[in-house]
DNA sequence: GTAGATGCAAAGTATTTGCGACAAG
DNA sequence: CTTGTCGCAAATACTTTGCATCTAC
């Protein structure tokens, strides 16, 4: 674990409030996804006074500041991860829901070398696989 | 070009109506990813009857039958896509917007590998790409 | 002839914003 | 103090839907 979230928003010049401070200990504390009604759900259990305007605008200014990413998976609601030192991708079961993190750096390194036979360079990317969990017996 | 629009909604037994038509017609004739605003505008400038309900309709009827495919790019609205044999990622130029359709078999094989380490079997996914176009000079 | 498609307007979601009151630095 | 933040409700953007009418097959 680097550096806290508080840390970062001092580190930026970011206003704490209370409301913000709440906001970034519940994204610490997720291992999940959540959307904004999730994050909002949890944030309001610890203080029910927080508006929904308030976490929509905190999550944004997080996501500004590189505190958070913002995921749009297939179909679903805005997501949001807090973000460290190491990126990785994700793959979701389609069945479920469940959100599998991992890394392959080979992958990266091939992205990078798509964009750049196209004269790009790579800013950013977005890999998401789906898939639905194999039975033992399947190839 | 392998089938037409049309053909494959008599294969699937989707009924034909003018509107679809048009619409189908339109799809065929946009090399680049309209998104639903766009394609009304398009649409409407053939039969300016057809209502924006209608649109929206029919391109959900079309990816569900596998004739369009839906990109839910960074931060943007829905855009669609004929889909066609031949499967591409995309990569976005973040400054123009402009997309670049690719394909690159080893990360294809290489995403199949990861879902399988994991268990999974992969059923679909997502690659973009967001790139800044390089001048000569540049590493 | 009948099931399904259309147009319209109204209703849903998800998200953003104007504004007066309030709090952080 | 002053600038930025908050809560609230209203506004916006995109998409879906109920209903009466119409049309493809």
């Amino acid at each position: 674990m680097s550096e806290t979230i508080e840390q970062k928003c001092l580190a930026k010049g970011v206003k704490l409030t209370d409301q913000r401070r709440i906001i970034a200990q519940v994204m610490s504390e997720s291992s999940d996804h959540p959307n904004v009604d999730e994050l909002y759900n949890r944030v309001s259990k610890i203080d029910s006074k927080i508006s929904i305007a308030t976490v929509y605008r905190t999550v944004k200014l997080f996501e500004e500041t590189g505190i958070l990413t913002k995921h749009e998976f297939k179909g679903g609601k805005a997501r949001y991860e807090e973000l460290n030192e190491g990126h990785h991708d994700h793959l979701i079961d389609v069945k479920t829901g469940e959100i599998i993190e991992f890394v392959d750096d080979e992958i990266e390194k091939l992205q990078k070398k798509v964009a750049e036979k196209y004269g790009y360079k790579l800013v950013d990317h977005k890999l998401e696989l789906y898939g639905v969990k194999k039975k033992q017996n399947e190839t």
